[in-house]
DNA sequence: TCAATTATGGCATCGAGTGCCAAAATGCAA
DNA sequence: TTGCATTTTGGCACTCGATGCCATAATTGA
């Protein structure tokens, strides 16, 4: 497949290098203290350009997140026939995750990012975070294997509590793995029954 | 305790008929499509009192919350030297709240309030509700009854799973009480070990 | 050279949220 | 009654995120 001669225009932008660029002024001054028009001017692009290859501030944090989704449509597709528990699902889809997050390189980059959803927690909002709960739940969906509880409460649950969880890890997990402090805060969730 | 007499200009706005006023444009015709102008002349009020009474959109909609929060200070107040499992937190904060959401007069209203949550996640980001997630972190913060696991994390996330469980059977849950589907959620999370 | 295509940037506009300030409406003291 | 302090109200202007529209630039293909 060769590099099949675009059509129109190049693109000038470099979208990874803006997000870097971005992701350098939020650390800096505060996510909320930096406004679109300094990150285009620091990019050298106009603010129009910016808003179309990221649509929200918001994508500037979560850019790469979209990959992430296309690996849990793979994992889906390829489980659509296994007989899975909710521990199943946590390991096929959260820890590969979590042990992308430890590998010493990328762990630094994903605390920073973290540590920004932590402190901007209206970043939570954003669709492709959404989509990864609806891939989950309709892997669950088939099987009653998790009682009669509804998959679709229990992904959307998890979801939430994976990265309520993350986020604490960023900002205060210094010692720890982002797997341990997932595994041990999700463990200590359930409601013993003492009525 | 007289009436104490106010000195300035008497207050004119009725907060309590604001909210309601604005929580059924909201349901008419979704939370992002009414603007903060047509809510001010919906209720008869100009904008800038509207915003000082309600300092953000989302206030509106959580209206309210603060009498939780206070509850919860009281209690967590009362609970300051007992010996508390996670279950027994859940137990004493959580599920009272819980069980007044299953109230039938309450019920519907709080559905009402948990859908606006579900369809505009940014309401999520809103101080009072991260006071109580402080407070539940303080009150287990004494005791080591959880294990080693840090006991902010265990607030955090616990508090992250049950408004998901919540906005989830307001969406959902028809069938269910909210109590039984954020038990339910909670228990399905639980990471049994099988690596 | 000309048309189709794609990226860019400028401009106007909307809506949330904030700061500032003048006007209105009360209680209280002189 | 007059004047003063106090509190609410509302108007105005402004910032910032986000969106729509449109002209222009840069490329490929005919």
């Amino acid at each position: 497949m060769q590099p099949a001669a675009k059509r129109g225009r190049p693109q000038e932008a470099d979208p990874r290098q803006i997000a870097r660029i971005a992701l350098g002024l939020f650390e800096r001054h505060g996510f909320d203290r930096v406004t679109m028009g300094e990150i285009a001017e620091a990019a050298s692009v106009s603010r129009r350009t910016l808003f179309r290859l990221f649509p929200s501030k918001s994508d500037l944090v979560w850019d790469g997140l979209d990959a992430v989704r296309d690996v849990v449509r793979q994992r889906a597709a390829a489980l659509a026939g296994a007989e899975l528990r909710v521990a199943g699902v946590l390991r096929e889809f959260a820890e590969p995750f979590l042990r992308l997050l430890d590998a010493p390189e990328a762990a630094e980059l994903a605390r920073k990012r973290l540590r920004l959803l932590a402190a901007a927690p209206a970043l939570l909002n954003h669709p492709p975070l959404r989509e990864i709960e609806a891939l989950i739940a309709t892997t669950m969906a088939g099987r009653t294997s998790s009682g009669d509880t509804p998959p679709p409460l229990v992904a959307r649950t998890l979801v939430a509590a994976t990265f309520a969880a993350l986020m604490w890890w960023a900002e205060h997990g210094e010692g720890m793995s982002a797997l341990a402090a997932t595994r041990a805060a999700l463990g200590a969730l359930a409601p013993t029954d003492e009525t």
